[in-house]
DNA sequence: TTAGTTGTTAACCAAGTGGTTAAACTATTT
DNA sequence: AAATAGTTTAACCACTTGGTTAACAACTAA
């Protein structure tokens, strides 16, 4: 009903949660710490959430929302513009790297929550995928599908390349914090970042595209 | 000094924890289940560990350690044998697959430790990297070099490629728990690994090897 | 004005939790 | 056999933690 600056103490509590759930994970965050960092009493934690499990739910819920909103309204608009295959796979590539990067918090949560393959992400995706069939994983497929049919990709199996995609673009999100073991000292992150894309997006067409 | 199966309360000690800060995270194990899943008193771990930073840090070295000396000695093999550049960058994709693949345990906990920047990670490397400047990085990383100036590979930025090959391996270990997300239902894991594997490999090369 | 609903707080509690201790038990050394 | 050093345990403790409660304020509706 707010769609206003949203800054109720439902939402103030959310936000904290987030952060702090980021930097601690899920059984390292002390619902104290919620409520000081929210800035309010921690019953409120309780009167809006109930309880952990379903604090740590609604997170999960508003960011797998959120980052598939973002991507989800990137491709499409590319898509009913017409582009191309190549370039839809090089934005959607593109996009990752935007969503990974302006969110941390919501990058290393996710990350948390895939990796422990914890109960709550069925529950979590529900709310993402019940209005539409469609998502950023099923464009990919077909945009790669049918640039296979006309001739534009290689006979590639497009559900291991869209894995494969997925974890040529996450790696650094992963990373990020050791990324120096790699030989790597990063003093312009955004710079990187853009090399980083590039470079990506080099490695996979070449990977995909028919050689003539 | 006891290199027998090396059943001591110590070893049983520090297996147990691994299981369970695999299942966990490190702060959502309790030292009470560490023992009781080693079948001893709690006072032992305190006794041989000290606390339960220290019984992480160890966790963390054993882990490094293990896997390094796995793709170490692989590697190391290979290029003795005198294998060309793209068997040896071939090779070491699999190995870091069986590496995953074989230690599951070992694998969760280096996502959780890498993703969160722990700052025992330094220490547990230290561990690892101090008998020697060589490391499978730092093999890949020669390779992927040596092969671009004998025309075998692209123009490709090493680094940027190691740390996509990095990504594309690792992957599916990082996803495996809600690989079904990809549309992906799999019945065989054995068959599934290996059809990864070539599909991987068949990327990497049409993306790094020149043209003809 | 008043009665109900919603939002907020300080204080509280039972169940853990990491960590300790003192005593006992078992090799090993002299 | 006695002293020494290493290993193991039950019981303990101070403190934290998720979660509750009862009272209170503030807004809303009649």
């Amino acid at each position: 009903m707010n769609s206003q600056i949203d800054n109720t103490s439902k939402e103030k509590i959310l936000r904290a949660a987030i952060k702090i759930i980021a930097q601690k994970g899920k059984h390292g965050t002390r619902m104290d710490e919620i409520a000081q960092e929210a800035g309010i009493n921690k019953a409120m934690v309780y009167y809006y959430f109930s309880n952990k499990d379903n604090l740590f739910l609604e997170v999960l819920k508003t960011i797998f929302s959120e980052m598939y909103q973002h991507s989800m309204h990137k491709i499409s608009e590319d898509i009913s513009k017409g582009k191309g295959h190549i370039e839809i796979i090089n934005n959607s590539i593109r996009y990752s790297f935007e969503s990974y990067n302006k969110n941390p918090d919501y990058t290393r949560i996710m990350i948390d929550a895939i990796s422990n393959g914890m109960d709550e992400i069925p529950k979590a995706l529900e709310v993402v995928y019940n209005n539409s069939t469609l998502s950023p994983v099923s464009y990919i497929l077909n945009t790669i599908e049918d640039g296979i049919k006309k001739n534009i990709f290689r006979e590639v199996d497009p559900v291991q390349t869209m894995i494969s995609i997925t974890g040529i673009t996450f790696i650094y999100f992963l990373s990020r914090n050791i990324i120096n073991f790699f030989g790597l000292n990063i003093e312009n992150e955004e710079e990187f970042i853009n090399t980083r894309i590039q470079s990506v997006i080099d490695l996979i067409m070449h990977g995909m595209l028919i050689r003539e």
